[in-house]
DNA sequence: CGTTTTTTGTCCGAGATGCAAACTAAATCT
DNA sequence: AGATTTAGTTTGCATCTCGGACAAAAAACG
């Protein structure tokens, strides 16, 4: 337990300027004084460090005139070039790997199609280091500008110790992933789950900005689930991430069942196979294409198909009730490659969601699909590792109400 | 988002000396300098304004002779006189009132065998109140003695609000426990869920004491499921407690079914009706008896009625699977005044958990069965009470690994 | 153009806190 | 009785935040 002193103080404030700074774009110290309800004197110190450590700078530009008449508000802002953060993500059939800066922008990104689940996980991290290096040379850097690299991969997760435990694109068990990389590289690596990173991402830059309570399911060849809970990620007490595709549908004695055999996109095909044959050529070694046949036949009308698609998401949309009467989030964000896009799988999910509410939760939980795109994982790896660069003391996690300037300055969120 | 002066410094290390004491029984200073990590000095002060408002006291009795042979310790502990907390416990079939003092210990209590089903709040409100004020009396004290009441009951509780949405003990909804009976009765009213207030009581006084990550199942007439996870009681985004009685068993596509309705009391009964048709003369109005004939004649080795209790307890035990896959709490702990105490119920709870439990989770956690007490409830109602006195300013609950006095002080909970 | 007004940001002193070190208190050991 | 040992307190200093006075920089005004 942290003990109390002056110093845990300023670094809980400088937190919560840096936090203001991030979320509410270039902003005065006036404004930060606002939103962080401290004192002037004690915003002007801060920033003043701030300034003085490089974290951020000052924008002269007469931008838009002040409409007052008094003194001309500086604004302040993140300094992007102050540190630079490499995000890999690793999925069954590619390994994505950008370069973001402070602000968690991206500076040059790569992807490599390459099929991971029959590697090893040394060649993997043969793989991902080339690629990281790659990436890093062709964004004009040097690796030793990096602050960290992020690495994110389906399956279970222990992020505190490095290790992922299980995955569905890894023979091995519990491969030390963050200290083989952090050694083949020489720069601080940290892993997650990737739906965890999607949930940073989506609360620092995405649809959930402002939103302390979200979960994040996503469906691709596995089954993964990020939970932010009280603007925390939610981990279990052994640290590990929820696996989704644990999830059980029904008791043992009335067939057991993973919900992982049943609504992932492994699934699907498995199941869809017979009503697939010799439609595409070399159907398993592509299930990219095979799940594209699959959901193009659905939507065509073919019995089969629809039958698949809609067993897969009222399985999930049963699972996803259950959870929504466990953390009441008022949004469910749906993500995949495939299926998420297909109305032949959201629609029963829809419908089971609503059918296994109770009446209470009718209302609670707004269900969106997020389409899909690349972007949104690596910046969750940004989020993570600038996380730790501006740490918070206590494991705070501020949203970015609106880091595209929408609103200007009212949002409340200094409450 | 509160920001962080000297003041909340204070506040900070003040609890966590309160709650070291708390914690070690009879303390001296020079201990809690090394629970806390605190320096002596800062200690001293905490300690004397802690005396100075009565909170604690300190204790010359000789007791054990120290061990070395310096100037002798000073031990201090919680002043028991310096506040009193009253918990209630509201039940289908009773009302327990509790008063204890300010280590949470009992000093009087009082159980009305009411059947409160049928009541409307208002008269629950009324038995309630003169439950109270007789207790109180009862106790030697006056209303004005008091600090708090908590009143814990089953269903879906706004805590903060003091609001009851909805219980199976209550025809209506949104009834205004809180506001009525603090109003009547003059103190501070909380209510919470009845499952939220045992969590609590585990954790500070219970079998997982020491223990951040826990679930408390309680099976009665309803369902109830409190979750303490990081060491605070869990509530999902909009306050409420979980409850476990809507989590569903099945896809709607499959038959949907809702807990409630296979594995409480209510449900068993239901079920069993026409196994223990005139046995017990009027059953309907007894459900105790019932219960315990059900018991009874499944242990005598009646098929119907093992059926019964069995399909209840694996049902229960593939909900509890789940939530394990999510929690991974250490401990679960499941307690109920009947059901809980026969293996017929007991059996295939465990087997379905262990059967829906993937391998990586084999042996997490341990599911332990309580045997049922009236005290239980009755102290969580008084550390919910008691915890808002000696304000935890971020809301950190702190567990009591040895109040029995069974290990000195190594344990390192100053970490 | 010079002065006033207004708003922003900084400096200064007060108050509160925690910590290390010196100091006092109270017991045992010799 | 005096030395020794352990417990707890007092003192001096550094750090933090905050309120109020102050300096800065622009528009508004006469």
């Amino acid at each position: 337990m942290k003990t109390a002193d002056p110093e845990l103080m300023r670094a809980i404030n400088r937190f919560h300027v840096m936090d203001a700074i991030r979320r509410f774009g270039p902003v005065s110290r006036v404004e930060i004084t606002e939103l962080t309800a401290l004192s002037p004197t004690t915003v002007s110190a801060i920033t003043a460090a701030l300034l003085d450590d490089r974290l951020i700078v000052p924008e002269h530009v007469g931008a838009v005139r002040d409409l007052g008449r008094g003194r001309p508000r500086v604004m302040l802002r993140l300094n992007p070039e102050v540190a630079h953060v490499v995000g890999v993500k690793l999925a069954s059939d590619q390994i994505t790997v950008a370069v973001t800066d402070f602000c968690g922008d991206i500076l040059h990104s790569l992807a490599l199609p390459v099929r991971i689940d029959r590697q090893t996980a040394t060649v993997i991290a043969d793989l991902v280091e080339d690629g990281v290096r790659r990436c890093v040379s062709d964004a004009g850097l040097d690796l030793s500008d990096l602050s960290g690299i992020c690495v994110g991969l389906p399956g279970v997760v222990e992020r505190a110790a490095g290790v992922c435990r299980q995955s569905p694109i890894l023979q091995e068990r519990d491969v030390p992933f963050g200290a083989d990389l952090a050694a083949r590289l020489g720069t601080p690596t940290s892993i997650d789950s990737d739906v965890n990173l999607a949930a940073l991402a989506e609360h620092w830059f995405g649809q959930a900005r402002g939103l302390n309570d979200f979960l994040v399911v996503n469906v691709e060849r596995s089954l993964g689930l990020g939970i932010l809970h009280n603007g925390e990620l939610f981990r279990g007490a052994n640290g590990l991430s929820p696996d989704l595709g644990d999830f059980m549908l029904r008791a043992p004695g009335e067939g057991g069942g993973r919900l992982a055999d049943v609504a992932s996109e492994t699934a699907a095909l498995a199941d869809a196979e017979p009503f697939l044959k010799g439609i595409a050529g070399d159907l398993p070694a592509r299930p990219d294409r095979a799940m594209a046949a699959l959901i193009q036949r659905a939507e065509a009308g073919d019995a089969d198909c629809r039958r698949v698609l809609a067993k897969a998401g009222e399985s999930l949309g049963f699972a996803i009730a259950n959870l929504i009467t466990l953390f009441a989030p008022p949004k469910v964000i749906v993500s995949g490659r495939a299926m998420t896009a297909s109305d032949c799988f959201i629609h029963p999910l829809r419908a089971a969601v609503a059918a296994s509410l109770p009446a209470s939760f009718a209302d609670v939980s707004e269900i969106v699909v997020r389409e899909w795109s690349d972007r949104i994982w690596v910046q969750g790896a940004a989020a993570m590792t600038l996380r730790d660069l501006y740490g918070a003391p206590w494991g705070t996690t501020g949203p970015a109400p609106n880091a595209l300037g929408v609103g200007a300055t009212q949002t409340g969120g200094a409450a």
